[in-house]
DNA sequence: ATCCAATTATTCGTTATTGTTCGTTTTAAC
DNA sequence: GTTAAAACGAACAATAACGAATAATTGGAT
């Protein structure tokens, strides 16, 4: 059973749109509210349009890559890469950490670990970690990221430039053909910048979607 | 049984403010509250939403044990400083915001207003406000305190000396006869008076438990 | 013109959703 | 404590949406 137009026509307006009323549909198109409710019924079947009562549309966790559902995507890769990163930092051990997905991931196996003195810019990591006893949690001052809870800005830059630590533990957006780092955030890469510039050893955290994924700076 | 547009919205709406009273939610949708009342006792069912009476929001869990009972004490008393006092904040405001569970329910209720701009030690704090697009929330930095995801150290003090604001909120753990106030960490003591000196106007949130209490400083 | 197949409109019994009412429970103020 | 107000859930009624069956319409092909 193939699209005929009318059920093209509603497929592109629900995809700009996010939902659609039978009503509207009926409106657009002259035609009888049961003919509308046949496209909904074959149109999601055959797409990724959620049938609803009175009308159909996206799926909302379709609608906008946020947060939220980027946290799912790839959790199986992030939990390896977590684990085997945590492996190479010792008891003791004072690391950055900065922005991102998979450095909470990060954290939460450096549960495990003990007496670590931490210096990070995200306020979930700060959380996770803030509660384990013998831990040494510091928090970048400077302005919170709606997005992810992510601190940025000069004074972030300014304040981790009096740390100097063992590792510096990176998250990043994407990773440039050339190896250049990127992130949709100019400033985030400052701190990234800094955060290299002061520590002894680097660990990039980097799952395989983020190779050749266009990123801003 | 699956979810219908209205609670999707409602759910999407609740995971970014992190509560909504069913009067909101009625204006928002235009029906009844009986309609929204199933909405939400169906969504508490499905998803992590808690009801609430008068609404529904998200459960903190993100806590330990010591912490985690102190929430629940004098709650009532809690929640209803905080109505009072964010009644004398005006949109568009800029404040402080220090440590306490008390201010972590100020926070909660300051999300009904728009566009403040915030400067907090308090990791929850953050947390809490740092998802709602028009504000614009700042962390302090500094070492972070176990027990309460409080920021506290020199660090901190200097950070919070780069502000004036119209507005501190402080709770503070007692407050002596002769009304002096009492934390049980001077370095809490200290970023506090630096919260006051910079500030044009002083909201002093503490229930009565507080006063007469002995505290350290 | 007639037939055929596909699509759409119409009708109707069924189901889902929402509004309304009312007695009960919770909450806040006294 | 007591009381008034608000919120609550259950039950029922009204409305809107639904799917299936069938009739009407359309646009070729013969």
């Amino acid at each position: 059973m193939t699209l005929n137009k009318r059920q093209e026509l509603i497929l592109e307006h629900i995809r700009n749109s996010g939902f659609a009323t039978i009503d509207q549909l009926v409106e657009h198109f002259r035609v009888t509210p049961q003919t509308i409710r046949r496209d909904l019924n074959s149109l999601s079947k055959q797409t990724d349009l959620k049938r609803y009562h009175g009308g159909a549309g996206l799926e909302s966790s379709t609608v906008n890559t946020t947060y939220q559902t980027r946290k799912i995507m790839n959790l199986d890769a992030k939990q390896r890469i977590a684990e085997a990163l945590v492996k190479m930092i010792p008891d003791g051990s004072s690391l950055f950490i900065n922005i991102g997905t998979t450095t909470e991931t990060i954290a939460r196996e450096l549960l495990q670990k003990r007496n670590l003195q931490i210096v990070t810019n995200n306020l979930n990591v700060a959380q996770i970690l803030g509660s384990k006893e013998d831990f040494s949690v510091v928090i970048a001052g400077g302005e919170v990221r709606h997005r992810d809870g992510g601190v940025i800005g000069e004074a972030t830059e300014e304040f981790i430039k009096n740390f100097r630590m063992d590792f510096g533990v990176i998250g990043i957006s994407g990773i440039d053909q050339d190896g250049a780092l990127l992130d949709f955030d100019y400033r985030e890469v400052r701190v990234a910048q800094a955060i290299i510039a002061n520590s002894r050893s680097i660990l990039l955290a980097a799952d395989s979607s983020k190779f050749g994924r266009n990123a801003m700076v």
